[in-house]
RNA sequence: GGGUGCUUAGCUCAGCUGGUAGAGCACCGCCCUUACAAGGCGAUUGUCGGCGGUUCGAACCCGUCAGCACCCACCA
């Protein structure tokens, strides 16, 4: 900016007189509120200015207080009839004592308004209610008072007060006008229905509220559908456990019972998440909150379930899957981990049948990291090209321990180069094993019980034997034999359950599967469907790189165990005949009559195993919206609105879980996609890049941020049901050193806020609790904003009246221009989730731009009473109504991402907008004020002069703090009038030095002042001069000025520069060559003089 | 082994399709100026991970190396 500066000596004449820059946009600056008001009160006949003055002039010659006249003139703005109402009321009263009736006609008028609109616009609404803007009873007609708000923002009572108001007003229920172009739909990804809140939720619900708040006030159809998952595997683990303190197991109690312990359960903790999401003042239609096992869900489950089966898509069949021994039943390969831990190799002699006649072995390494799995060997296998080997192929080895010989065999699965190069072959127990006893028509000896105790089939010395205690006693007993060889250290991935720890099994035994590779009725498989949804681009990622991860999981996916050996969640759909035959039906009724059909006529037992969670939650799009089997045929408003979903927004670890498996099943079932758009965010971390867990101690809970929590509090919450209680004295020493004084309570808006601002695209965030103190203060500034705007607005002509002038000044529009330019940016930034973008736009919106500034030029325009020449009345108005029409302007802006406070504020600043009418606060006009199109009345030259302005006062700021000076100040810069006139604004001169720190004189002085005018604001500015700094000063700049025009001269003297670079940045080039060359000049002049 | 992302000020991170490096926080100095001390004003800070290439011009594009993080699949 300061290179922009005029430079010394200028001629006054030649500078433009800033006030001269009002006429660049027309007066009437339309805002967001004019498109609110458009769009509000489309039935009701608009007044025409020249009748709606009689009333509005009427009131203010009875000097009445602002609060009435506020309502007479926002009354005079919808209709005639009104007008005459309001001013026969008046009439009525006039005669009376007027100040004892100021009451009553305080009351009266919302009632008055009310009763008239609803008569005028009974029939405006398709929807059949009554627009919201007029239906709320007036709660509380005197909280206009600026002395009611607080000094600073505590928010804790606003949250209290505001959420109840909105649930019940009935703003989040789902929009279902078929009529509306524009539907939004987010699925809320259900949180397990008996879990707390974590950072997670409260980061991806602040995300998921600010869109669906954007798109309820753009006016769009819009739904937030809530819910919440059964989470089968860990509910009942939870269960469990706590029938464990009383030491009672779920077999003790029976299916049935432990069932309903679990609704039980269910029923007492499994509201806390959803009160949680309440205290993030979240917005989902919560009277359409579903539960995966509720019965419409269930049924979806059902008939997903019997289709698929009908289709050949789901089976059921013996296979090798991953089983979790400690809660006896099968998991999917998502549901293990694999974690690099420190084993052993151990290496095991296996002796040959026949001695080998070549090289002379009379026994076979073997390198396992399982020994205890020999038990059920049935092959050793060699690579075919081994030449230490080969030569034994198709003979025996006997299995030690055991009273068998098994077979060599050669397979190209081995690795010569790894271990010994014989590998022992356990098809039951290990999943390549698996696949090379398939390729090989093995036998396959399972050998441990579902518990993972050594069974029936391996020695009786072993059995019943824990795995790992067999382990050390077989390699003892090998050694024993004198058939160990060795021990080697070795790292290995082990396989352990996601919610168990405990060391995976792979078991063979009988589930069901969905086939994700097989043709289905469409021709293609479930995975093939899905991945042609992403490839066709009917759904997009963002950011778009986890196409990849996506494309990458499913070209390689297995079939999909959906069964589990639990009792919690849905059992399978299907029944089984006393000699094995399946029935899959929807019910047992139905079950009989396939059996009778099969000719069967025995027993029917159903299947005892539940579905996978992930099965229901799969069917989530639709099954929300209650579908129905016999859809499309039979459908309804919101599933047609609402399916396909808008944007899924969802962190990356559960991509494969739930946002395949939703395409696969959503598509297949619905033939729709589930949703449009996946928005894909990071995870929550703590402030050393560290994943939350309990074990880490480093959990921060969102409700401690919102509520503040004592270092005490904080201390037990973190120590208390610790797996390892050893790790409490560790946890209590970071705790303490990291919040010392335990956490503030920073109330939600700053919360939401930091999460918004901290989601950039494609990272993982460290969360950082300074930046939500720094969000905090932020909350705080845009308070004590609004008090001041209250402060200086209530009771005063803020401009409602469009028939009196308004004449705007440089600095209204240059404000006014900046909140066009933010509206725009926020519609672009939340259109592409880029919510820290948005969120940096308020930020620099208000505090930058409107407190920083514009407050500080209103402060003046509004102190100065001594311009002349000029209608003073007119100027304040304009700065009043454009101070009120920004503010709540940019408090709708801020609503998506900061809700309460934001409602709070508007709730009084609406009404000197003339947004509401006084007196009948109604939370959902806010909730509809969000607008589609921007009207474009952005000032550039406004902004550019401000711009002038500012880098000229802080200029002066820097010149006094270090009486440096700079070249650009050393004259004045602009004067509008003579000294004398100049004097005349000492007063305003006064306010302005406060802001600027700066001397001011009364006199206009020769040399060492400069004036600026900005609007109507007159600043003069007294600099002395220390001339060996300034010396010093003078050189810097010159050596950097000279390097410069090196620079430039450089490349233009570079041929090809000129020739290649397009002509307008060689132009510009010069042009900097030229500017540089002239400061130069002036500087050494300087220099020159001060030497 | 396959894949993805990251490396920019002391810290946390922005930086859109290449055009003279930005913010917040921290730190330091001066101010309790009636909207706000949860504040105001000011100062400082960078071989944009290394090297090479393309280009008139690279934080940005290409190659390569190094470090960090994560995902998938795995060696018995």
């Amino acid at each position: 900016m300061m290179s922009n500066l005029p430079e010394a000596p200028v001629q006054w004449a030649h500078l433009p007189i800033l006030t001269d820059v009002v006429d660049d946009v027309p007066l009437d600056i339309p805002t967001l509120t004019d498109v609110v008001e458009a769009a509000e009160a489309p039935n009701v006949a608009v007044q025409s200015a020249a009748s709606s003055v009689d009333v509005t002039t009427c009131f203010n010659s009875y000097n009445f207080p602002p609060l009435i006249t506020l309502n007479a003139a926002q009354c005079a703005e919808f209709g005639n009839s009104l007008s005459a109402k309001i001013a026969s009321f008046v009439l009525d009263h006039q005669d009376a004592q007027r100040e004892a009736d100021w009451p009553a006609l305080q009351q009266a008028l919302p009632e008055i308004i009310r009763t008239q609109l609803l008569a005028s616009s009974a029939d405006s609404s398709g929807l059949g209610i009554i627009p919201p803007l007029f239906n709320a009873p007036a709660k509380n007609p005197n909280s206009m008072n600026a002395n009611e708000l607080a000094k600073s923002f505590d928010p804790k009572d606003i949250e209290a007060r505001w959420y109840p108001e909105w649930e019940n007003s009935g703003n989040f229920k789902a929009g279902l006008d078929p009529e509306k172009q524009d539907n939004f739909c987010i699925l809320l990804p259900p949180p397990n229905v008996t879990g707390t809140l974590h950072m997670g939720h409260g980061f991806n619900q602040t995300l998921m509220d600010a869109l669906t708040r954007y798109h309820r006030m753009r006016g769009d159809n819009t739904l937030w559908q809530p819910g919440t998952d059964h989470a089968g595997i860990a509910t009942q683990i939870v269960v469990e456990r706590q029938l464990d303190a009383q030491g009672i197991s779920r077999h003790d109690l029976g299916r049935e019972k432990f069932i309903e312990k679990v609704w039980e359960w269910k029923e007492y903790s499994g509201g806390t998440i959803t009160k949680q999401m309440r205290r993030l003042g979240t917005s989902p239609d919560w009277s359409r909150e579903r539960f995966t096992m509720d019965e419409g869900l269930s049924r979806s489950v059902t008939e997903t379930f019997v289709r698929l089966f009908n289709e050949g898509l789901i089976y059921r069949g013996k296979r090798l899957v991953n089983w979790d021994p400690k809660l006896h039943t099968a998991v999917s390969d998502l549901e293990v981990v694999q974690e690099e831990e420190d084993g052993f190799m151990w290496h095991i002699r296996y002796p040959l049948v026949e001695e080998d006649t070549v090289h002379g072995l009379t026994y076979l390494t073997v390198a396992t990291t399982r020994p205890e799995t020999m038990l059920g060997d049935v092959a050793v296998m060699v690579h075919p090209e081994d030449e230490r080997y080969a030569h034994l192929i198709g003979k025996q080895v006997t299995l030690p321990l055991c009273d068998r010989t098994i077979p060599i065999i050669a397979d190209e699965y081995v690795d010569k180069e790894f271990g010994t190069g014989v590998v022992k072959v356990t098809p039951a127990h290990d999943f390549n094993d698996y696949a090379v006893g398939q390729r090989h028509h093995l036998e396959m000896i399972s050998i441990l019980t579902l518990d993972a105790k050594i069974n029936e089939h391996a020695p009786q010395q072993y059995q019943g034997m824990d795995r790992f205690e067999a382990r050390k006693q077989i390699v003892a007993d090998l050694e024993a034999a004198g058939l160990f060889e060795k021990t080697e250290k070795h790292k290995l991935k082990v396989p352990r359950g996601d919610r168990t720890n405990v060391v995976i099994e792979p078991m063979l035994t009988d589930q069901w599967f969905v086939a994700m590779s097989k043709p289905g009725k469409e021709g293609n498989s479930i995975t093939e469907q899905a991945l042609e949804c992403v490839a066709r681009g009917e759904i997009k990622f963002h950011p778009e790189n986890w196409v990849n991860t996506y494309n990458q999981w499913l070209n390689n996916i297995q079939d999909w165990c959906i069964s589990r050996q639990l009792w919690w969640g849905h059992q399978i759909p299907a029944w089984y005949g006393v000699n094995g035959e399946v029935f899959v039906a929807h019910d047992e009724a139905e079950a009989r009559r396939l059996a009778d059909k099969a000719g069967y006529a025995g027993q029917l037992d159903r299947d005892n195993d539940v579905l996978d969670t992930w099965f229901s939650s799969a069917l989530w799009p639709f099954s929300t919206l209650d579908w129905t089997p016999e859809y499309p045929a039979v459908s309804n408003t919101a599933l047609d609105l609402y399916l396909p979903s808008s944007v899924l927004v969802t962190g990356f670890d559960i991509i494969f879980f739930w946002v395949a498996r939703m395409v696969m099943l959503t598509k297949h079932i619905t033939g729709k996609i589930p949703f449009k758009d996946v928005y894909v965010h990071g995870l929550i971390r703590d402030a050393e890049g560290q994943k939350m867990s309990k074990s880490k101690g480093n959990v921060l809970d969102p409700i401690d941020l919102i509520d503040g929590i004592s270092l005490e509090e904080l201390l037990k919450k973190r120590t208390t049901g610790l797996m390892n209680p050893k790790q409490a004295e560790q946890i209590e020493k970071r705790t303490r050193k990291e919040f010392p004084e335990g956490i503030p309570a920073f109330g939600t808006d700053a919360l939401r806020f930091t999460f918004a601002s901290l989601a950039s695209p494609g990272r993982d965030i460290k969360f950082d609790m300074q930046r939500c103190e720094g969000y905090r203060n932020f909350c705080n500034k845009l308070w004590n904003a609004t008090r001041f705007v209250l402060m200086n607005c209530e009771g005063q002509d803020v401009g409602l009246n469009d028939v009196l002038a308004r004449e705007y000044s440089a600095a209204d529009q240059w404000m006014i221009s900046l909140l066009q330019q933010a509206e725009i940016d926020m519609r672009k930034h939340l259109d592409e989730y880029r919510f820290d973008f948005a969120a940096r736009t308020l930020y620099e919106l208000v505090w930058d731009a409107y407190c920083d500034w514009y407050l500080e030029f209103a402060k003046v325009q509004l102190q100065d009473t001594q311009i002349a020449g000029q209608d003073l009345a007119a100027r304040q108005r304009a700065t009043r109504r454009t101070l009120v029409r920004v503010l709540e302007a940019i408090l709708r802006l801020a609503h998506p991402l900061i809700p309460f406070i934001t409602e709070e504020l508007w709730q009084k600043v609406a009404p000197l907008a003339g947004v509401m009418p006084a007196g009948t606060p109604d939370v959902s006009i806010m909730l509809q004020a969000y607008p589609k199109a921007n009207p474009a009345s952005i000032s550039t030259s406004a902004i550019e002069k401000i711009g002038v302005l500012q880098a000229l006062v802080g200029a002066c700021r820097s010149l006094r703090s270090d009486m440096n000076l700079s070249p650009a100040l050393r004259v004045p810069l602009i004067a509008a009038g003579d000294e004398e006139t100049l004097n005349s604004f000492a007063p305003y001169l006064q306010a302005l030095a406060k802001l600027s720190e700066v001397s001011v004189v009364s006199e206009l002085p020769d040399t060492d002042a400069a004036v600026a005018i900005v609007g109507n604001v007159k600043l003069m500015l007294k600099v002395e001069i220390d001339v060996a700094l300034e010396r010093e000063r003078i050189d810097k700049e010159i050596a950097k000025l000279s390097a410069e025009i090196a620079k430039a001269e450089g490349k233009l003297n570079n041929e090809s520069f000129v020739a290649r670079a397009p002509v307008a940045v060689v132009e510009q080039e010069k042009q900097r060559l030229g500017d540089f060359s002239a400061t130069l000049a002036q500087l050494q002049a300087q220099r020159k003089k001060l030497a």
